[in-house]
DNA sequence: CTATATCCTATAGTTTTTATAGGATTTATG
DNA sequence: CATAAATCCTATAAAAACTATAGGATATAG
């Protein structure tokens, strides 16, 4: 499961992509808007200020807005930022890769490959779909 | 990522898969060919065991051994069972569904269904690969 | 100058994960 | 029947990760 930080990322974004045309939005204003606590997001938003995807404005009139178009922002840009590897294991991971210490040969060990599939598949999705395909159909 | 908990099942599983012609397999056997605390394994063998999925014989000449034939045990079982929900978000979960808090419809919202699909892509995989085909290929 | 808002880093609280301990129970066998 | 071998069971400890909070520093609008 995604971590409670990336899934409060996520809406913190969608309501940003949803009012991006009202300049800076204020971190209480998502808190509140999202349910989440002022401080937490707080640190979130930092995070996500500092990989890029959003930019800052201090002092008055200042807050939070997307640096990029929301069809540019892929949803495994943000899981990886904040929780990490998008994979099953260690070993078939693209972006945290670690050597399995318990098999011998990897190009030969059935998890490893099966593994693989799921991440492949997963990342399929992951990778294309973007903060534009989460906003609020209507 | 999978726990090690979870990861240390599958090696044990492949471990009795592998060696199923050999009578009750012994839980120090396992712990020592693929690196295992052995108290850590026995607790997940006894999950395994009060699951089904793995039999046991006491005393002498004791161990453990697969309920079934490795074709007939879905990866998602076992993960389900010792890591609990696949799915990357409660309300996509199918085995451990949570109502969304935030979010209004879920009819409606964009993430849920972008993380729907990752559930089947994910799930279409774990259900249908078996202990059988994790298994060394030769 | 002042109020406002983010920036930054540390730390506290909680939960989950990983691992260990030790006695209870069952069973094979001499 | 006694003994050794092995799993069964439950509690707890240790470590790590996650969630949340705190408070002062810095920048900016007016």
């Amino acid at each position: 499961m995604l971590s409670k930080k990336t899934q409060y990322a996520f809406h913190a974004l969608i309501h940003l992509a949803e009012n991006a045309d009202k300049g800076p939005i204020l971190i209480s204003e998502i808190a509140q808007e999202k349910n989440i606590s002022i401080k937490f997001l707080e640190n979130i938003l930092l995070e996500l200020k500092n990989a890029g995807i959003l930019g800052s404005k201090k002092g008055k009139g200042g807050g939070y807005y997307l640096m990029r178009a929301p069809k540019e922002i892929p949803l495994a840009r943000i899981i990886r930022l904040l929780d990490g590897p998008i994979a099953l294991l260690p070993c078939v991971s693209l972006n945290y890769y670690e050597r399995c210490e318990t098999c011998k040969n990897e190009a030969v060990c059935g998890l490893n490959e099966v593994m693989s599939k799921v991440r492949d598949a997963t990342l399929k999705l992951l990778e294309n779909k973007t903060l534009k395909d989460i906003l609020t159909r209507n």
